[in-house]
DNA sequence: TGCTATCTGTTAGCCTGCTAATAGTTAGGT
DNA sequence: ACCTAACTATTAGCAGGCTAACAGATAGCA
């Protein structure tokens, strides 16, 4: 009959997945990816840390952290290190290649979110920020 | 060295992701997932509806939508049948099954939405759709 | 009429996320 | 000292998103 109603949750989701399949597709010339150059970000500002570490901060699961490193190191961007503290855990380093290409990515991805967040108001963007804090920390809190 | 700022684009993401990562969860025990949910839904909404047309109802591309709905046929969830009018198109349609899953994940979605927005005010949760909107509509400009 | 362009669904193949299960290592308690 | 618990990275296997490339069908125009 009618169409379903757009709830919250939808358009959070169709947004989220719609910005990221851009920068994916504007970092894709660079054999690059939203995922990868978000591992990229968090290796090169933190010296030797572990995958666990990583996993944590960018909020996803330990496998994931396995796959993308395994791809990134694929392409020389990045190296595991076995830790000199503890047998099991592994840091992860940025190469020479990785290093090279923080500075275009970041700014691909600076540009994207400027040009969709251009015409917001600053109280708008603050609203919606601690809208979407609150419901993180709601969620990482079940 | 520091950590990387917390962009609105992270948030938007982890957030996101998080959110859908919950309601998989829930509806796992139901051998359900937000993605099948919410495809369940247009169908039910909407008769005699192609797979272009809940492709672009769902916001997503079409190879997509022959994955969701093989797997929702093969559990007898739903059922393609073949146009009348043009004979490249098939219409999608709820089966028995489908139709008594329909309230219960509907409610299990509903009661994670209200979960996650019970703490905000009706004025945050106005002023954050329509960022986010403003967002998606940049978004589908491109 | 016929040719060309477009639309429809599909397949193949990839990426990124997940869970479950595993082997090896460390840490903690008795 | 030992035994158990917890942690580290990994593998295997799945879901759900994408693009590219396809065959068949339709539509539109010369």
């Amino acid at each position: 009959m009618g169409s379903p109603k757009e709830s919250f949750g939808g358009i959070l989701h169709e947004t989220a997945r719609l910005w990221r399949t851009e920068l994916d597709s504007r970092l894709r010339p660079l054999g690059l990816s939203q995922a990868k150059w978000r591992m990229l970000l968090h290796v090169s500002c933190s010296e030797n840390c572990t995958q666990a570490e990583l996993a944590a901060r960018l909020g996803v699961e330990a496998p994931t952290v396995v796959g993308l490193l395994d791809r990134l190191a694929a392409d020389d961007l990045v190296e595991r290190r076995e830790s000199t503290h503890d047998r099991r855990s592994k840091t992860v380093h940025l190469r020479k290649g990785g290093h090279a290409l923080m500075k275009p990515i970041t700014e691909m991805a600076d540009n994207l979110s400027t040009d969709l967040l251009a015409n917001l108001s600053a109280e708008e963007l603050a609203c919606s920020t601690a809208v979407l804090k609150k419901i993180r920390d709601r969620l990482l809190s079940l």
